[in-house]
DNA sequence: CCTACCGATCGGTAGG
DNA sequence: CCTACCGATCGGTAGG
């Protein structure tokens, strides 16, 4: 048995390697900032939840923020490696739209912690992550706006729509949903855009002349 | 000059009465934790930005919990004041809507401190300020399909709504503007509403045979 | 409203 | 990964 001596003497099951400990780091830190918020969350509560000291996760992480940076950036990619693809494919703008609802939805819906820590915590980044997060949310925007504008060009919206608003109304709509989606309930992410996507387009309203 | 001895020798101008200075300090907390977050708020902050010690906001105010209770249930109350009221209103389902909206989204624009706070740090406070929360929010929830409800029963709405995700995107729509509306920009609260109602009753699309 | 102080807790480090 | 510790800062109080 000539194992390098790193993993040291305290090591507990030696059935997890350092790379998944840092990872369920980020997974169980990820869960208590959205929960009790980055602040009111302290590195000895992370590390109790663990099972191990509060200095010890000194080991496999370089600091507090280090843990913020990593989730929201991992949120953000997440987001990105959604939507941006959909700027090539082939699809009419309702089912543009739709289908980015559908993954900015199902973005949120299958990491509920990662998304709120990334909507509720990323103002206490500081200067260079805050201002990554900033231009994320303005690359964002104009791809929403983006695809209203192809509808309305494409002549499918309504021609006096105000573009910014009507991304803005999308917008409003997928993100808030990390405030009260709650996956395993009777609704799937698709189904929420569906929804969504019919009012959104169609409107409240019945239309002029249908019973 | 016989003053009771209260106000102490410090006091600065005498032009502030004791219940302007708690007025004040409820105003400045609501600004810090709306910029900073309520953990991230120490009571020296807020002291040193009213210019004085961190010790005498306590002749003032009894703790740091106290600020975010009362900041929290002023923001619920003014909800309450102007949404309430208008369930006895003489209005149809699209106007009280409309309406509805333009007195949300008037609360949020002309309080954004506090509605940053209530939306923000709500889920820091302790069990019973908490559980009025949330009951405060079930009973917005419920106004509000209410007002859907309305709507399809007096045929004006489309007849197969899924009222609880109508109601749900109406709340999205004005919820989420404390995260991006900016007093003093070019659209007044009721833009925003006229705006919002417009896409969601009318839809986004074009209407079947218009130009 | 200030000075001076309290115990508790914070993020992080040294050395093993 | 632990023990033991660091300086800094926290919310809050006593006494004036």
């Amino acid at each position: 048995m000539s194992l390098p001596d790193s993993p040291s003497p305290h090591t507990p099951d030696a059935a997890d390697s350092p790379v998944s400990r840092r990872e369920q780091i980020y997974l169980v830190a990820g869960r208590l900032f959205s929960e009790r918020g980055y602040h009111a969350t302290s590195m000895r509560d992370l590390a109790a939840e663990l099972g191990i000291q509060g200095g010890s996760l000194y080991a496999h992480i370089s600091g507090k923020e280090q843990l913020l940076i990593e989730i929201v950036n991992r949120a953000a990619a997440q987001f990105d490696a959604a939507l941006f693809s959909l700027r090539d494919e082939a699809l009419g703008p309702q089912d543009k739209l739709r289908e980015a609802m559908t993954r900015h939805l199902t973005v949120i819906a299958e990491n509920m912690d990662s998304a709120t820590v990334f909507f509720h915590e990323w103002k206490h980044l500081s200067a260079e992550p805050l201002a990554a997060v900033i231009a994320w949310r303005d690359g964002i925007e104009a791809f929403y706006r983006e695809l209203v504008r192809e509808g309305v060009q494409e002549g499918v919206y309504r021609a006096d729509l105000n573009v910014k608003m009507a991304a803005n109304l999308v917008l409003s709509s997928v993100n808030w949903a990390y405030t009260w989606y709650r996956p395993g309930g009777p609704m799937s992410p698709q189904d929420v855009a569906v929804s969504f996507e019919r009012m959104l387009l169609g409107g409240l309203e019945r239309p002029e002349g249908e019973a």
